[in-house]
DNA sequence: CAAAATACGGAGTGATCACTCCGCTTGTCA
DNA sequence: TGACAAGCGGAGTGATCACTCCGTATTTTG
């Protein structure tokens, strides 16, 4: 991302391409990562060759806003786990991950891969990991049925945040959709 | 779709839609309503301008492919109202749904809107009044929780649907994750 | 302050689409 | 069977992208 040689990046430049990563978050966020370059370069208040001298492609630049933004979810989900109560901890990120979801295409493309294949792996596994304490936190305390995976419950969480997208929920669906799948994540006496 | 004037279709011109037809339908399905016209065209051994005679636009091809998809969900929930146990015919159609999400891009991307607005209000009308029945029967034999809607059904079925696609589900996974929505949606003791 | 290094802007390039147009072919009907 | 309508193919058009290139402007350095 930031270039390889010792030498700094010049005064202009540094403010150049953080104005550039604001764009872009905005940008994709309202449109998706389909919106074009020059939108982004406009936004930004740069021409199009300063965007694509800080991140020589497309892919690149959606890589840096995603990366971003599962670390963000990511950081999220460890306060959570370190002081948060057990029982209710991963209900709670599943539902803010659900809010952001509704006005943050990019949340929904990151987790669903979205066609062009991004190389981001390290922050999907770190959220991966990161749901995987919330679970087994919940499921230590009863609070979650103890044979719910990983697996299962990322596939939840995407479909729930797609879903919240694709249908533009009102806050009332949203709260009885979760519901749903909350209480089907509860122990009980199924299976 | 078909010309207005009351002459009928040069038998031809009738065989050359049927192949643009089953042409789409096999193209959009394995690479979404996103592949090329020029593709399908290829695909049915046609040149583009057939294909734009037939469908004078691509939204139109589009909009027929998903009506006609649409339709047969809509009549295999109407069969299994008519015919199957209540208690289990909505968990049934949804398995089914999922089923194919993952190997045909356009169910999902018809349940979702995805992106450009097709206008086939009608279909997805339909199915969504399927989904009621069905959800109906389940309540009235106590297999369904009283106070699921069908908007936070639908939205469970999208959302699923999208999930498989996505994450190449595992029949595996395929049945965990299910398994927890369909707990989520029987009568239990919340709420 | 001047020279050197660095970064900028945006017109230009090539690729990909959806869609059009028209000369030619094929089916239809008297 | 012949004439005319109906249909066909596919090169061409214009729009939109991602990405490049280079003359110019700005910053840094000595």
């Amino acid at each position: 991302m930031t270039p390889e040689t010792g030498r700094p990046l010049r005064a202009d430049a540094r403010r150049n391409r953080a104005r550039v990563l604001e764009a872009a978050e905005a940008v994709f966020s309202a449109k998706g990562a389909a919106a074009s370059t020059e939108e982004i370069a406009r936004t930004a208040g740069v021409g199009v060759g300063t965007v694509f001298r800080h991140f020589p492609t497309k892919k690149d630049l959606v890589s840096a806003i995603m990366t971003a933004r599962l670390e963000r979810l990511f950081a999220d989900a460890d306060a959570l786990i370190a002081e948060g109560d057990p029982a209710t901890a991963l209900f709670t990120f599943f539902t803010r991950m659900v809010e952001q979801a509704a006005s943050k295409k990019t949340v929904v493309e990151a987790l669903g891969g979205e066609g062009f294949e991004l190389d981001i792996p390290k922050p999907i596994e770190a959220l991966r990991q990161a749901v995987g304490a919330l679970l087994a936190g919940a499921q230590r305390v009863g609070a979650v049925r103890a044979d719910a995976a990983v697996p299962e419950v990322m596939a939840l969480l995407s479909g729930a945040c797609r879903a919240a997208l694709d249908a533009e929920w009102s806050p009332d669906l949203q709260a009885r959709t979760l519901a749903i799948v909350f209480d089907g994540l509860r122990p009980g006496r199924r299976r």
